[in-house]
DNA sequence: TTTGAAATGTTTTTT
DNA sequence: ACATTTCAAA
């Protein structure tokens, strides 16, 4: 142990040895935080500290693992295994499925992913008979997860007027109806949605004064990563495990704080010091990443924040190169000028592929970069966006696993009922809902007593339904004497899906199977894993927890070498030698979704923090001039945060063109009003922003590139296209022009397709290869 | 009940 | 540009 605690500085050190009470140690960017958290349980473990009374709160489950591999290495990994280790979610439901009969909750419950939640409110509106176009699903389901964030039951909802009058004066004065109701399905389907992993974790420890006795003896030191993402839930339950030993460790970083838009409290760093006695407090502010141009541009702009802690971030490596800023005149010319620098640089500096990382504000970006890294045969990989397990292929497998795991699951039911194609339609889900709810009783019940219950179904899809419950059943036969892979096989078979995908025939089809056999592999490659573990048996139930709490960055898929493409929220904690950030532009990063408040800004501000310091040797900033948003291609100012950098630390490859900002309210007492009001309210015209000048106008449009298949003066005679023209589609393939209609941007044609036959399709968008 | 076309929403970030 | 949802016809 002495040996490898020389591997530490003495800042770092400093909190290593600090045995017991509670702590905070403030970590600037690339400063070793991870370090200090992996030596200090392994110090902990040295001092005689039973693992099994460490808990270690992380943020991703990777993160965990990596934590936990480390510290194998250093006290063995017989020890190491027995630590509880995890994400607040996946560690707290591992204790409620423990202790879930207390809250008249089964053990086996589901968890209801975002989708799943969205899909009960949803019918819940439509069963209000509330106009959907107000009451709007999404909107209601973020409200009412705020409130779970902030520890607002149903109960307190209604006893405080105050919110009651908030959503009144958001026209949905219902809401609190809806959220009890909400509630009332997920208890009643043995279902808790990710806020309830939480807020039931409160509701135990706070209703149950021997369970919380019983996990603060357990929990004789806490260790909390990443302490500035979390919400209030989080906090109390840190809070309340940690209030009889006070042996309490978080680590964190106030300027990375980029979750407020889940709930994430950034006071709760702010105030740590007044939580505890004599807390002591420790500062990393050595950065052992990046490059002092780097660490520098990066302070210049988290300074613009007035919300900070007091920290200077400073490092002793090598000054580097300028941050290099580049304009490009479309997305297309973005993606193409970051291919081909990885390319360069690969070629000039002898780099790897999974040196370079590609990040942006928003998903939707990596498309333009694919595009181009594709052209060039440059090996990525996309994080985020459409994980694995939400393919539909995949999520019909896993619903049906969780029906056999929890048959009272009425998300899993409804949608395996009918796939394969059953004869079961909605008519009679409906008949069977209205029922359920008038006995009481969950939809498989009601279908399982089907002859009992008089429900005008007539006796064909009565025998359907039963068949069904049968087969559900003969599933959970199988799945009891049997492990995850085999049930899964046997599901995969037994309900038709496999044929119902071979029948297909598409490309599509064929990787759909792939798929489905992807996850058969990695189910079988699971269940070894947990046959080695001493508390698993690579049982269903322990895989599709992993599942369900499971993010993108967890799968990894082996050490390939190649560029990864994700989001900034998604890179923080990860660092590569070369680091493009993209899309540096007005509206977009910073969102134009966030930038009306201080408050909102400094999010954003921070997120560009984050982005910036997962550089190690060099940054790139690109913009660009117009880009397609929304399928229309509308114009991009550069990003304020280009100039926010001091300019000392810049490189500009292009000229920057000027731009005046639009202002920013500085009205932070309006934050805790609804700000999507305020957003609505953009600037007047009296105090309105100067937008580019005539000039500047003028020169933006002489720049604009016309691309004739896209240009919003589209002319159908212009591109060849005429009635009884032969033309070749990339999807649909050869057919002839029937008719043409519209003008301009809107003009579209009928087209006769050989193997399609007749379609109608937007020229503005199709691309057409004229045959003759 | 099933099917396809039309309409609508999406693009802020995620456990 | 694409995916999802809704609506009407078969």
């Amino acid at each position: 142990m002495q040996e490898y605690l020389k591997q530490l500085n003495e800042a770092q050190l400093a909190p290593v040895l600090q045995k017991d009470g509670a702590m905070i140690v403030i970590a600037g960017a690339g400063s070793g935080k991870t370090r200090v958290l992996t030596y200090r349980i392994a110090y902990l473990m040295s001092q005689g500290v039973d693992p099994f009374s460490i808990l270690s709160l992380t943020f991703t489950n990777k993160a965990a693992r990596e934590m936990k591999k480390r510290i194998s290495e250093i006290v063995g990994s017989s020890e190491a295994k027995n630590l509880w280790m995890g994400t607040f979610h996946s560690v707290f439901a591992k204790i409620l499925r423990f202790e879930a009969d207390k809250l008249g909750y089964p053990n086996n419950f589901t968890i209801y992913d975002t989708q799943d939640s969205q899909s009960v409110i949803r019918s819940i509106i439509k069963d209000m008979q509330l106009d959907k176009d107000i009451y709007k699903y999404k909107k209601v389901y973020s409200r009412i997860s705020s409130y779970k964030n902030s520890l607002i039951t149903v109960k307190a909802y209604n006893s405080n007027p105050e919110l009651m009058e908030a959503d009144a004066m958001a026209k949905i004065p219902r809401l609190g109806e809806i959220y009890k109701a909400y509630v009332d399905r997920c208890f009643k389907a043995g279902a808790m949605d990710f806020d309830d992993l939480l807020l039931k974790t409160n509701e135990l420890l706070t209703r149950f004064p021997e369970v919380l006795a019983k996990y603060q003896n357990r929990f004789r030191y806490i260790l909390v990563d990443e302490y500035q993402d979390t919400n209030h839930s989080q906090y109390l339950i840190v809070r309340a495990l940690s209030d009889k030993f006070q042996n309490i460790c978080v680590v964190g970083d106030d300027a990375q704080s980029i979750y407020a838009f889940r709930g994430a409290n950034i006071n709760n760093i702010f105030n740590f010091q007044k939580d505890y006695d004599d807390v002591k407090t420790f500062r990393l502010e050595q950065n052992y990443r990046s490059t002092k141009n780097i660490v520098n541009a990066a302070n210049s702009i988290i300074e613009k924040n007035k919300t900070r802690l007091d920290k200077v971030v400073w490092t002793a490596n090598d000054e580097g190169a300028k941050i290099k800023v580049n304009r490009t005149m479309t997305d297309g010319d973005e993606g193409r000028f970051v291919a081909s620098t990885i390319f360069e640089t690969k070629m000039n500096e002898q780099a790897h592929n999974g040196e370079f990382a590609i990040l942006y504000r928003t998903n939707a970006q990596s498309r333009a970069m694919e595009d181009a890294l594709r052209k060039k045969d440059i090996p990525y990989r996309i994080y985020g966006g459409l994980s694995f397990y939400q393919r539909k292929e995949i999520k019909d497998v896993l619903y049906y696993l969780r029906l056999v795991l929890n048959p009272k699951d009425e998300e899993a039911l409804k949608r395996v009922i009918n796939y394969p194609a059953r004869g079961i339609g909605s008519t009679t889900i409906d008949k069977i809902v209205v029922a359920a709810n008038h006995y009481g009783r969950s939809m498989f019940e009601v279908i399982q007593n089907i002859d009992k219950i008089d429900l005008k179904i007539n006796s064909g899809t009565k025998t359907k339904l039963k068949n069904f419950v049968t087969m559900i059943q003969s599933f959970q036969i199988v799945n009891a004497n049997q492990d995850a892979f085999s049930i899964t096989e046997h599901v995969t078979k037994k309900t038709g899906i496999f044929q119902e995908l071979k029948k297909d025939g598409t490309p599509e089809g064929l990787a759909r199977i792939e798929n489905i056999e992807e996850l058969l592999n990695g189910m079988r490659d699971f269940v070894e894993e947990q046959k080695e573990l001493a508390d698993a048996n690579g049982s269903l139930a322990e895989f599709m927890e992993d599942v369900a709490l499971a993010t993108d960055l967890d799968n990894e898929k082996g050490d390939d070498d190649k560029v990864a493409l994700m989001t900034v929220h998604l890179a923080k904690g990860l660092e590569f030698p070369y680091v493009f950030v993209v899309g540096m532009e007005e509206d977009l990063f910073p969102s134009g979704m966030s930038m009306s408040t201080r408050s909102e800004l400094e999010e954003e501000r921070r997120l560009f923090y984050v982005a910036l310091t997962r550089a190690e040797k060099q940054a790139y900033l690109t913009y660009t001039q117009s880009r397609y948003r929304w399928g229309k291609l509308i114009d991009a100012e550069p990003s304020r945060f280009i100039e926010e950098i001091e300019p000392k630390y810049l490189e500009y490859l292009t000229p920057i063109t000027e731009h005046r900002y639009k202002p920013l309210l500085d009205v932070d007492i309006f934050d805790d009003v609804d700000k999507s009001k305020l957003r609505l309210r953009k600037p007047v015209s009296g105090s309105a922003p100067k937008g580019p000048s005539q000039e500047q106008l003028r020169k933006l449009r002489r720049l604009k590139p016309v691309t004739s298949d896209t240009d919003k003066n589209f002319n159908a005679a212009d591109a060849n296209l005429n009635v009884g023209t032969l033309v070749e589609h990339v999807r649909f393939g050869k057919g002839r022009i029937a008719k043409i209609e519209g003008v301009g941007a809107d003009t579209k044609a009928e087209i006769d397709f050989e193997n399609g036959g007749l379609k109608k399709l937007l020229l503005r968008f199709a691309k057409l290869n004229v045959l003759e």
